[in-house]
RNA sequence: AGCGGGAUGGGAUAGCCAGGAGAUUCCGGCGGGCUCAUAACCCGCAGACCGGUAGUUCAAAUCUACCUCCCGCUACCA
């Protein structure tokens, strides 16, 4: 890895996170699997060796778990759904060289190799540590089988993660009141010996690789706070049976245990890579150059420098990915990598999300547009592709709309990439059966070297944003260049000028066709076809901007159609329906039924733990930020306590002080927005209904 | 409150990492042109003190500090 511009003379990897085998694709997942095609296609322009990788994630939890609802085997399921996305990438164009599936045996003899030479080198070692168990089912509950609280927000969450709130990784027996997901029974913690992986002995590494890793900034900035805090171990085998078998010695006394899908899932890259070399053979594309050559020698995690990494010989490792998964390929899949003898990524390209008018998608409540639904309105993939890829930074969210889709299509590509192209080949075929007879004009041929060297600059930059730009801004040179000029008014007075313009034009074309290849794939290799020439166009390089057009070609067809007004207004009113009657389903089912009743029974010692109190409020006023806490001081006779409660809009905060009421003394503390609470006020029912005395009773009297 | 991302003409965006001319492009508005082209295209005009304050500098949209506001995810009934 060089750090040299792209072409270098190493083989690259391009790799696009892995869909998990889990639910359907919206468009918003789309937008880094265009990425990584155009990537990839970009980098072949430009002379580059690639190969564009990926592959269906399969193992977890959460396949197992719906697994178990549809009552099929986790195995089938998951091969189910990866078989529907491997159909369906290249009906977007995205063009995988090999997408395999975590569960193919390259994958596992791979996967086993590395962590067994993780193992070898000392990285791995034994804990014991305290893990969610369901005592009624008798098993343990790895991951996604556990909910409950964040121990570090104190927001419900899965297992593996906070996902709702501080979006934390939780390694296992992190998390706080765990209840089974398989019974809904409160879960206990009981200690299990597991495997770790020694992160904390990357440190050093990580912070060098940190800094020379390209791709966009965020990551490179996200995981700076791990990794110049305190690395934690890894945690990286489950109690379960769905997932890849542990390849080294089991713990005493226990007969099976898988490794973290976390583990197994990145390995694909590698995988995916190794048999796409089988298949084309090893002399056509080596995995080996591209993954292992080069790297320096594996062991001691910070023996390799940054000086020894940028002399080294090793492939162009390129991870695109969503801006969620940062952490997995910036700090745990590098360390794997180092730690094993293999070479690190030379760029992540972490994007930003999708949202829906402003609004993230969510499957919930069905606001997405799905991958099926925008093929069916009949638009061609490449349009959702071009706006993908074109609006906003990379890293930046992108708002898609409908309306906002028509406006880029009907001004962009109808407008001038479409039109351009139509009304220049449309006049030579008519004129001229094809290229007039010329050679590109000194202007012309400029202005294309400009495109060129954008592009050029554009993709060692990783930004594909802007070698689109630089297609379409040659495209609108081009019009403005047969508008200055009108041929249509040379043909009969000034022939020879005539050709010479439309000869530009024609060239332009062309150089537009090669340039915009990667974001339009479909649509530039018809435009190719138009202008008669027979090569593939995402086969050609950067040179053919330059080289003549083929002398004779047809009357071309249009390359872009526009999208009308009413077929925009229907699909918003289509989205807005399903949307709203989504929404309906789901505010019926969550009608407020009164609470079960509890079937355990506490003892009367139980009862007397809980000191409760007899409080009058002496203050209550609003958290500020929070929308529903107040800060309260509630006498209970000894002492005043301050308490936080969720209160502020179910009372009249004012109204409060003097008011008697009821408090969990010995609750235990709790720090809320910042404020520490230390107490618990006891209401009622969702409206907070306050529980105070009947009688006179003290400050400060138990409640007994 | 945490994490992430923002604040640039009416709307949407680029530029910021590597500070320097009249601040980019698209949509929209206004005026004009052209008629080869998908009522497409081209030209011109109006419209931004680049969120605020302070600092660094000969020079700040760009760097530093602080602040305000916004968005997304999530939270906030201890």
């Amino acid at each position: 890895m060089s750090h040299d511009d792209f072409p270098t003379d190493n083989p690259a990897v391009v790799t696009c996170g892995l869909p998990y085998a889990n639910g359907s694709l919206h468009i918003g997942h789309l937008r880094t699997y265009f990425s990584g095609d155009a990537y990839t296609r970009a980098l072949e322009i430009l002379g580059q060796e690639t190969a564009f990788v990926c592959g269906s994630d399969m193992h977890g939890t959460p396949v197992a778990i719906n697994a178990k609802k549809e009552e099929v085997e986790p195995e089938r399921f998951a091969l189910r759904n990866h078989e529907k996305y491997k159909d369906w990438f290249p009906e977007f164009n995205i063009n995988f060289d090999y997408f395999g599936h975590t569960r193919e045996e390259t994958n596992v003899e791979l996967t086993s190799e590395i962590v067994l030479k993780l193992e070898e080198e000392g990285h791995i070692f034994e804990d014991e540590i305290e893990v969610a168990w369901d005592p009624k089912a008798e098993q343990p509950l790895p991951d996604r089988y556990v909910e409950g609280t964040c121990p570090y927000c104190g927001e419900k969450a899965r297992g593996d993660e906070c996902d709702e709130g501080c979006q934390r990784h939780l390694e296992p027996g992190e998390i706080e009141d765990p209840v089974s997901t398989i019974t809904g029974n409160p879960a206990e913690y009981r200690p299990r010996t597991h495997k770790f992986f020694r992160l904390s002995a990357f440190q050093e590494y990580l912070q060098g690789f940190i800094e020379r890793l390209e791709g966009t900034s965020n990551a490179r900035n996200q995981p700076r706070e791990w990794i110049m805090g305190e690395l934690e171990d890894w945690c990286i085998t489950r109690d379960m049976d769905w997932g890849i078998e542990y390849p080294g010695e089991l713990p005493e006394g226990r007969d099976k245990l898988v490794l973290y899908v976390w583990v197994d899932a990145p390995v694909e890259y590698i995988a995916a890579t190794k048999q796409y070399s089988e298949r084309v053979g090893q002399g056509e594309f080596d995995w080996e150059a591209a993954w292992k050559d080069g790297a320096p020698k594996a062991g001691e995690p910070d023996e390799a420098d940054s000086e020894t990494w940028e002399a080294a010989d090793t492939g162009e490792i390129i991870h695109i990915i969503g801006r969620d998964i940062i952490q997995h390929h910036a700090i745990f899949w590098p360390s794997m990598l180092r730690g094993a003898g293999y070479n690190e990524p030379r760029a992540i390209m972490a994007s930003g999300f999708v949202n829906l008018d402003g609004q993230a998608f969510s499957t919930s409540r069905n606001r997405a547009v799905w991958a099926n639904d925008y093929l069916n309105e009949g638009f061609h993939p490449d349009l959702i592709r071009y706006y993908l890829i074109t609006t906003g930074g990379f890293q930046q969210d992108v708002d898609f709309s409908w309306e906002k889709f028509q406006e880029r299509v009907n001004g962009e590509l109808v407008g001038t990439v479409g039109n351009f192209a139509y009304r220049s080949l449309l006049f030579a075929a008519r004129n001229y059966n094809g290229t007039p007879d010329a050679t590109t004009s000194k202007e012309v041929a400029e202005r294309i070297r400009e495109a060129v060297t954008e592009f050029k600059d554009a993709i060692n930059d990783y930004s594909i944003k802007q070698a689109g730009d630089a297609a379409v801004a040659l495209a609108a040179f081009g019009n403005e260049y047969i508008q200055r000029n009108e041929p249509w008014h040379l043909t009969d007075d000034e022939p020879q000028r005539a050709k010479q313009v439309i000869y530009d034009c024609v060239q332009i074309v062309k150089a537009v066709a090669v340039l915009a290849t990667p974001i339009l794939p479909g649509k530039t290799q018809r435009l190719w076809d138009q202008l008669g020439e027979d090569s593939k166009v995402h086969e050609v390089n950067l040179n053919a901007a330059l080289e003549s057009p083929p002398r004779n070609f047809n009357e071309p067809e249009e390359l872009f159609e526009k999208i009308e007004d009413e077929h925009i207004d229907d699909l918003n009113e289509r989205l807005r329906d399903r949307i709203e009657a989504a929404t309906e389903t789901e505010d019926e089912s969550m009608s407020d039924d009164l609470e079960a009743l509890a079937n355990e029974r506490i003892s009367f010692d139980d009862f007397q733990e809980l000191d409760i109190r007899v409080g009058r409020i002496e203050s209550a006023e609003g958290i500020e930020g929070a929308d529903d806490l107040a800060r309260l001081e509630v006498d209970i006779g000894f002492e005043t306590r301050q308490v936080v409660a969720g209160i502020k809009q179910l009372h009249d905060l004012d109204e409060l002080p003097g008011e008697k009421c009821v408090l969990l003394t010995n609750m235990e503390k709790a720090e809320l927005f910042g404020v520490e609470s230390n107490g618990m006020i006891l209401a009622a029912g969702e409206e907070a209904d306050l529980l105070t005395t009947h009688g006179d009773a003290d400050v400060g009297e138990k409640i007994r």
